[in-house]
DNA sequence: CTGATACTTAGGTCAATACCTAAGTATCAG
DNA sequence: CTGATACTTAGGTATTGACCTAAGTATCAG
């Protein structure tokens, strides 16, 4: 755990970089479910898509805990929030590069 | 071109995936720059980081023009915000539900 | 025309990913 | 206690990803 904010970052979109995790998570996002409630709609191998989890929850987007002998996963939002913070930043960054763009071209305009 | 949501969404996130492309991501934000430009900063052989590029470019983040032997990138920002736009979309669902949550709390306590 | 510059192509290594089957362990229901 | 259920572990294959070196092509400067 802990990691620097580059890894963390590699984990969070590397885990978003699948459909099957994608849709875990949506489906999550919903409440929480077991292993083979979230199974189900997949056609895989059951530890294919254990994996899948397990990427998910090293990424710290979800978690999970054992009773009995199942298995239940919920979301965990701030590692979303990772994403999304990177993103936001980015997307300030080149709208305010946009909006330069857009003064030069206005001030070049009024010459 | 014109693949369908999810690949185009694994492609992006797949993109964001590594130190080295966020970076060049975050470089570009301040404005376009050439192969040589944006390799310069990278301990690594330029055929390993024109791959980079390939990548982003692949994944429709950037776009390149050459112009006699220089090729030059600059952000695409659209593809950002397909990304952008899953992760909006997730936070509104997982916010509804923890507000849901909070709501069920709520009545809990209230009773 | 020649040499330097700016990539590009070819091809190879090594590790990680995404799947699989088969066999295990642990719990629960009857 | 036994069988079914719900994972878990072990181990194998095939593809992809991230790097490298070496050698190519294309432009530009003098």
């Amino acid at each position: 755990m802990c990691l620097n904010e580059q890894a963390r970052l590699d984990q969070v979109f590397q885990a978003l970089a699948d459909p099957t995790r994608r849709k875990v998570i949506e489906r999550l996002a919903a409440g929480p479910a077991t292993t083979s409630e979230l199974a189900r709609p997949f056609a895989m191998a059951l530890p294919s898509f254990t994996q899948h989890l397990a990427v998910l929850e090293r990424a710290g987007l979800v978690s999970s805990t054992k009773q009995g002998r199942t298995r239940t996963y919920r979301l965990t939002p701030d590692a979303l929030e990772v994403a999304d913070g990177w993103l936001a930043r980015q997307r300030r960054l080149w709208q305010r590069r946009l909006d330069q763009l857009d003064h030069f071209l206005t001030t070049l305009k009024e010459q």
